[in-house]
RNA sequence: GCCGGGGUGGGGUAGGUGGUUAUCCUACGGGACUGUGGAUCCCGCGACUCGGGUUCGAAUCUCGGCCCCGGCCCCA
């Protein structure tokens, strides 16, 4: 029989698993503070709805199956399209913007490596409808604000457009095969064969010299400045720009923009993200210290819908690599309190008082008090040394001699202190305690 | 898909030029200790990643698989 797990696969135990429900507590709670709802779709879906758009040499990196009933699926690789294709069938005509958010594991067939598994974890969300400037901002600050309130250090966000390139291809009349092949370029950050494809396909002199130029852009507010000024009269180039500009101000407004002194945000109009289907506004969120593994998010504004045969409507969505983004938590010593399994214990002293026990323990169960009692018919000794180990805050002594008088023991585990409290009184006393 | 480093009780390790019963720490179970945990001592439990090859004999040498770690490619 084979017992190990799949390649590629993770089991978590208590420990981990407390930090990743806190950190999943967290970005639940932020999220829900900018109005998105939480949805689950399925773990598989049909093959097809990630080929149409991504082309059949994905399935390579798919776990994909064959059902009893020849039905072609797969493990989703992602969460986009298949939220895609939920507001395609169940949410066409409801009230925009409509604001979702997910969290579940999506698996992909690759070699596994450093911060990248079969079966991953991603968070995100994905607005529907009433995509503007202002709304990709606010979108921008809800993830910084999630990575604030996580406590996490030494991330840059990175925006970029995918207007100003496309406009400029478009306004040069690039057939649209170069265009593809230009945005992977760009993409890879590939200077050198970007310059010998522009070669290749004869771009005019002047659409080269901004390319090359806009590949490498990073930096602040100024940058698009710059670039304007070299923008003759390529208007949708000229659009693109305005609508940077005008999300950058609202980010300012929403309080987190703040370009001059907070180093966090990066323009950089190299981010390409590959996927077709992006349209507009990109953002990547990169922690440098993790090397290989940095960013721990990405996003941006996609017309998938309008792909999928919808009616046109914009919508704007990023997704936070959990797995990714617990790795950086961990990676800068960020304390996630662990709790134990129980606050109290209770410990019989001897077999007489075992049904004494378990009716106190049930008391202190029904009032919402975590709780323990030894099952294993164990000595006293062995009882409280189990209660040490598993980190219970107090041990509950039920003992003969107490009884008669109607108390227990109470014994804080941390301090050693103990008192004689009346069984009557027990929960009540817990209660103030913890 | 490519390159490199690994895999010894539950966790962490020693051994490695082939040779008795494979080292130590920790954890776990029991005891010393009949109403008091974290200490000490004793006892117990428990491992050479899998398969083939060389050999009288393989944890050790060799080939292959699986898995892990790191770096590329890729990352919709």
């Amino acid at each position: 029989m084979e017992l190990s797990k799949p390649r590629g696969t993770r089991d978590f135990l208590f420990e981990e698993m407390n930090q990743r429900k806190q950190v999943e507590a967290t970005l639940k709670k932020v999220f829900e503070t900018y109005a998105y709802q939480e949805i689950k779709t399925p773990l598989f879906e049909n093959l097809s709805l990630f080929t149409i758009k991504s082309g059949e040499q994905i399935v390579e990196q798919l776990y994909n199956f064959k059902d009893k009933n020849e039905r072609e699926l797969t493990l989703r690789p992602e969460i986009t399209a298949p939220v895609a294709r939920l507001y395609m069938s169940n949410m066409q005509k409801s009230p925009k913007p409509i604001k979702m958010y997910y969290y579940g594991s999506c698996f992909r067939y690759e070699r596994p490596q450093k911060g990248r598994y079969r079966q991953f974890w991603q968070f995100g969300c994905e607005l529907i409808g009433g995509k503007t400037p202002e709304a990709d901002a606010e979108i921008i600050t809800m993830a910084s604000q999630s990575l604030e309130k996580l406590g996490l250090e030494g991330y840059e966000i990175h925006i970029g457009h995918l207007g100003i390139v496309r406009g400029l291809l478009k306004e040069a009349q690039v057939e649209e095969s170069h265009q593809e092949q230009i945005m992977v370029l760009i993409d890879k950050g590939d200077v050198e064969e970007l310059q010998n494809f522009l070669k290749e396909v004869d771009m005019d002199y002047e659409t080269t010299n901004i390319l090359l130029m806009i590949i490498e852009m990073k930096g602040g507010c100024e940058i698009l400045d710059n670039l304007r000024a070299k923008i003759n009269d390529k208007k949708m180039v000229l659009d693109a720009l305005d609508e940077f500009s005008q999300l950058l101000k609202t980010l300012n407004d929403f309080g987190v923009g703040d370009f001059g002194r907070n180093t966090k945000f990066v323009i950089n109009l190299g981010i390409a993200r590959g996927l077709d289907y992006y349209s507009g506004m990109v953002f990547e969120i990169y922690v440098p210290k993790l090397g290989a593994q940095k960013q721990i998010c990405g996003g941006g504004s996609y017309n998938l819908i309008e792909n999928f045969g919808g009616e046109k409507v914009g919508s704007t969505g990023f997704a936070f690599g959990f797995d990714r983004l617990m790795g950086a938590l961990i990676h800068q010593n960020k304390e996630l309190k662990s709790d134990g399994a129980a606050n109290i214990f209770v410990a019989p002293i001897s077999n007489a008082t075992r049904p004494k026990s378990f009716e106190i323990t049930q008391k202190l169960r029904n009032a919402g008090i975590s709780t323990e009692v030894d099952l294993g018919r164990r000595k006293f000794k062995k009882i409280l040394t189990y209660a040490n180990h598993i980190g219970a805050r107090y041990v509950i002594l039920v003992g003969e001699k107490d009884l008669l008088e109607g108390n227990i023991t109470l014994k804080n585990m941390e301090t050693g202190d103990q008192e004689e409290i009346p069984v009557d009184n027990i929960v009540e006393h817990v209660l103030k305690l913890i």
